[in-house]
DNA sequence: AGAATAAAAGACTCTTTTATCCGAAATTAA
DNA sequence: TTAATTTCGGATAAAAGAGTCTTTTATTCT
């Protein structure tokens, strides 16, 4: 078990890409794939997710590929994990319990919320330009 | 995708269930998957886990079942996670990236560390006994 | 307009996880 | 010793996640 799922995975790892390079061209999914050693066709799918969040911006055809789809400081982390893997991870009880805590809490609720939130809040708070600083990211496969 | 696997959240509130037992007797299996509305065929399975570390202790026939294998003073969520799920959430990269860090850390490494400790240590200071006291686990499945 | 390129869309396969089934071994009670 | 019960162990099946392939659509260049 993981925390976040490979697709999200794929997904930052080729929003980190991306945003190392230069911000105006678009970039064919399939030169990302071999850099980044994901498969190219799952990759596009999960690039899907990303895109209509208006994360990325794809363009089809002889120039297209994807591009970030605002300022990588206005995309974090918790943006990326969103549109692909959903917010159950920063919102689910530990045990997945439905109905119970708030009223009745266990003794083990507001650690647990508390932690949720403590991960929510460094996703958001961990933006692209904050990752590639330095160009930090030598190795990305 | 989910922080614990469904198999580890089974564990979990068995687990919990069995620490609210009188401690000496042994419950059978489909007694408790029923109760907390889990699979029993399944549930008898991933208890193997935890009874091959001596969490839980089992009994074959009339009188049988699974009873804790120690006292649930000593018993931590996280020897349960770990019986299970494994340590990798504990100790893996946000990215799943293998080799780097440490000597070239990226910009989120240490924040990333900081966390899977916390995660781990959080789990490891929940005992059985915590969680049950004052019988606060109403609603069990 | 036509050829080449690249993402979108959908069907399909492979793998892992979750769930079911069944015979064997252990334990209890009569 | 026999019958009943209950975990163990291995095989199989179903569901979900990951990965592949093929066709369609949009875009560029000649
Ligand atoms: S009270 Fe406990 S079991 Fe219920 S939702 Fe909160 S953490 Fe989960
Ligand atoms: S440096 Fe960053 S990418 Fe490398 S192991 Fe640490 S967290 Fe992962």
């Amino acid at each position: 078990m993981a925390l976040l799922s490979k697709s999200c995975l794929y997904g930052l790892r080729t929003a980190i890409f991306v945003a190392q390079q230069n911000h105006n061209a678009f970039i064919p999914i399939s030169d990302i794939a071999k850099e980044l050693d994901i498969p190219a066709d799952f990759l596009t799918k999960i690039l899907q997710r990303l895109t209509k969040k208006n994360i990325m911006n794809s363009l089809r055809g002889v120039k297209g590929g994807v591009r970030l789809g605002k300022s990588p400081d206005k995309i974090s982390m918790y943006d990326i994990v969103q549109a692909i893997d959903g917010e159950t991870i920063f919102k689910k009880c530990f045990l997945n319990l439905e109905g119970c805590g708030e009223e009745a809490p266990c003794p083990f609720h507001e650690s647990w919320k508390d932690f949720r939130t403590n991960l929510g809040n460094m996703l958001k708070d961990t933006s692209l330009t904050f990752l590639i600083e330095n160009k930090k990211f030598t190795r990305l496969k």
